[in-house]
DNA sequence: GATGAATGAGAATTCATTCAT
DNA sequence: TATGAATGAATTCTCATTCAT
């Protein structure tokens, strides 16, 4: 009488399935996905994949989901509390990028993708109602932060939350679509954009 | 005596198959290009095809190429001469803006393309040497420019051309990822961000 | 539950491709071997053969070893004892040559071979150091017995073998080319061929 | 008023393509021969070839009615007069063995062809009734001299010249097979096939 | 539940041949 | 006559998906 198998069981396998296909996005990319070639590395057949996923679409968004659980991991770590709050962003947005840049293959797939169930989690221009912990949600609120407390002019935390984060993402899809690996040029990168950002935002503290 | 088709009708001919192709792009995306759908399309057969371009990734290449004359098409476009540094900077970005979001899919398979030949054309954050007109290398020298005449603060101008750049990047992505067709909120995003980066790189005037 | 076909099934399956690919070689040559070909005459699809031969090279790779080996079989028959070596070499070849004679195109196409993977089972000239019971190999022991046992004249068993093997080689190729049925004429020059071969190669015994 | 061309030029350009079909023959194999591939070497267009040519099977027809030409043309020279039979036969196949290795791919399609229009002008073993100055004839008659002027044994010529010429067919094809380039190495298998050949049909000197 | 053989559609590509010009 | 663009059939191969066991 064992009709539904142990979830837990079955959540087990989900995942290994989901995991090979994760390594082979990484080594030959979100087309050299195939179901065979899941089937293969994961230990299964063609034939379970499909007791698990429904078709190869649904194995994809799954496989994308899993990747934004990731990336928003390395966001919403813990701060420090004695940071000021564009402290607390350029830390938060560094490692961020850092997690990025482990999973490149990944990071692109998830980002770029305009599945309806997939860009309902990656939204960031359009406003989402549920805001379930979407992370430039917490960017507005610390920019939000940051206004009150002085340390940023006057402005819509909401545009501003916008604005820094689309920058980020295009530096970031830049250096892994120009596959620049050197960590110096790309802590460089980082800085001299922070810089220029955050200076814009800042208030211009000499004009008193 | 049918004598070499005169280049113009060749040309045409491979005009008409790489529309087909853009159709097709901006229908199905880049992976919904097949030669036979590309035929069917245009009218001729596969075979056909072949008379004109040597295989599929030549095909592809040209299609992104003529994306690619598209794009820099608006870039490139004369200015007035009494505009300041950062207004003929924010115009031509503007142009550039405009166009990109005429051809989405198009821009996308463009901007994202890894394909040596295409990447070679589109890089940003490498330095090229041949550096034919690079749209990276006006900007940069445009920033030049600016410093120069004192509009904008003391910095390496081409750093602040590749996050210029990149940050724009970012937000025409995004802005066609999440199919925002809302031209006001669109140019409120994009003046928002020509502000924090401007900002980010004038001169503080204040200050004297 | 299906489990792994059990390895004889898949063998059986195997056997059948590849004999529906002889079918076809016997009738339109090897250039006539195509995988839809031996699809459709083995019952299958074309996707299906892919399931048992990675592809079309190693199909035919296949199909060439086991030709070779219904030849192989025809030449290390037991050999009755109080045979003189003339006898037996005799003997041998002529049971070989009946076997090439009744897979014709076969043995053409596995003794013409010039790919890699095949020839080099085949090589007679070039010495082959591996030396997995090469047919050559053992006409080169058999000559060297007769030429001990004072049956031949002192000479290199090496190159008498080689001399041998390609004499009635060209001559089986000549009789399948020629499309020869006649048996008697097959036999008659046979019986030539080796008059002349050996009385060439025997001692003179008169001169003395 | 040229309804027909001259037949002179007619036939300079069938030769011109041809020898390009030739080079291709030598270059890729007789399956690289195509009829794109013929028109672009020789400067013609496809449409052009079927002018000259029926279909492609009658160009690949002709092509070894050629190669067969050449062959022949080495086999045919004049020989000096004081030479023993045995000399003369030597002679001959020496220089129709360096012609047949300075044409590998050719001579095999030549000599392995069963085209009915070509096999009908290589018969060795089938006897020819036309006769056109066959080279088997020609060996035929050679071994007849040799028999009456008491240089060989007594024996049907017709048989032994078949046995002879079979013999260094085997030989000649396996050095082409094996692709043996050493010169030495194929002087040395031509010597001792003719030593045992020889030894074979000469009339035993000792025995007096 | 799991298997993996089988399918069928579709991919790129090649090529002999035709035919309007 | 010559052209060469166009065709259509054939080629090898891949893959998501199904289903009898």
């Amino acid at each position: 009488m064992r009709k539904k198998m142990d979830e837990h069981k079955r959540r087990e396998i989900k995942e290994k399935m989901l995991e090979s296909a994760e390594i082979i996005v990484e080594k030959n990319g979100f087309d050299g996905v195939s179901m065979r070639e899941v089937a293969k590395l994961s230990g299964y057949t063609p034939g379970s994949i499909y007791q698990y996923f429904e078709n190869k679409d649904v194995l994809i968004r799954e496989l994308i989901k899993v990747g934004y659980g990731r990336i928003m991991t390395a966001i919403n770590q813990d701060l420090e509390q004695d940071m000021t709050v564009e402290e607390q962003i350029i830390h938060r947005f560094t490692s961020y990028m850092r997690a990025a840049l482990n999973m490149r293959e990944y990071y692109k797939a998830v980002m770029l993708s305009e599945d309806p169930k997939i860009i309902e989690m990656t939204l960031v221009l359009r406003s989402v109602e549920p805001g379930e912990s979407q992370a430039i949600k917490q960017l507005e609120m610390a920019i939000g932060k940051g206004i009150e407390n002085g340390e940023f002019e006057i402005g819509d935390p909401r545009s501003l939350a916008k604005i820094l984060w689309t920058a980020n993402y295009g530096l970031i899809l830049r250096i892994i679509i120009e596959n620049i690996q050197d960590k110096n040029m790309i802590d460089h990168l980082m800085k001299e954009q922070f810089q220029v950002l955050f200076k814009g935002m800042r208030k211009k503290e000499g004009v008193k």
